[in-house]
DNA sequence: ATAATACTTAAAGTACACTTTAAGTCAACA
DNA sequence: TGTTGACTTAAAGTGTACTTTAAGTATTAT
């Protein structure tokens, strides 16, 4: 199959500017063009397209993805840098995750705590000094919640 | 207590240029100095600045943080705004940790797959078209190191 | 006394990842 | 036939979050 770059653009909800930059630094390449210079895509591109946003989710500066990408052109060469990067990443994914679950917790925790203080403030009640701020229930449901999508597999 | 701009500098691991700007932009306010001009911090900076951390770990703008900020200073009024910010962010943080996570996997896919490929090089064996790149026990592993780093509670 | 250090300011500079602009080409439709 | 819309290029511009520079002041160490 090929596709035009509002294709392409739509499919992956990337400006086309974006594709055309993309080409630019070298991270899409080998795009073909028509007999009147636009560029056709292929299915090779919408897979290194996928790749691209997976590794962005993963947090990967563009650098990065490119190097990914010239370790991968020559295989044999370099899979052990290949390897390498790709190992990196997956530890600093698991400390990233560790370190935003403590800020998810915490966030929770100030969620809970103004919420007893906006209670207490529509009931015109007095307020107690520390609203006990933690609510198990609250808690256990955000943790099974994320661990139910974490395990989605 | 009170803290120099180098102390709080070390505690929080950011340039004390980074300190002076977020002053600038208000994000720190009422720093108090010292006779010849020098920047004082308190134990509510030393509080604001976990915040702060926690807020960028959680993937907030700084025009962001300074809403939050804005919206605490006046609570009562603003108390709506700021539960709302707090609830929008932790959906988002829940979508990004469920996307992350797929990342995460598919990295430690290429990783399984690449492993194959390499052990197979090494063995100057004849490669599979298709290497298996599902190794269970990996997948598994990696699952239960993820479940116990949220779980750390 | 001199030099190193730790700070101060305002302003300019940087890195990253795009995004916009301006001018032009080409094909299809009214 | 003309104009609309989708593309093309190269170059300049944007937003975010700092970081660096340059020039100056004050305290401490040799």
């Amino acid at each position: 199959m090929t596709y035009t770059i509002a294709q392409i653009s739509e499919k992956f909800d990337v400006a086309a500017s974006t594709l055309r930059y993309y080409e630019e630094i070298g991270l899409l390449t080998n795009v073909e063009r028509t007999d009147n210079g636009r560029r056709v895509y292929s299915d090779a591109h919408v897979g290194r397209l996928s790749a691209i946003n997976c590794f962005k989710k993963a947090g990967m500066s563009i650098s990065e993805i490119q190097d990914f990408f010239e370790y991968e052109k020559n295989e044999e060469k370099s899979i052990d840098d290949m390897m390498r990067l790709l190992r990196r990443r997956s530890e600093i994914m698991l400390e990233e995750f560790a370190e935003s679950y403590e800020s998810y917790e915490h966030i929770l925790k100030k969620l809970d705590y103004y919420g007893h203080i906006e209670k207490a403030v529509k009931q015109k009640k007095q307020l107690p000094k520390w609203a006990n701020y933690r609510n198990k229930d609250y808690h256990q449901q955000a943790l099974e919640t994320i661990m139910q999508r974490l395990k989605k597999d």
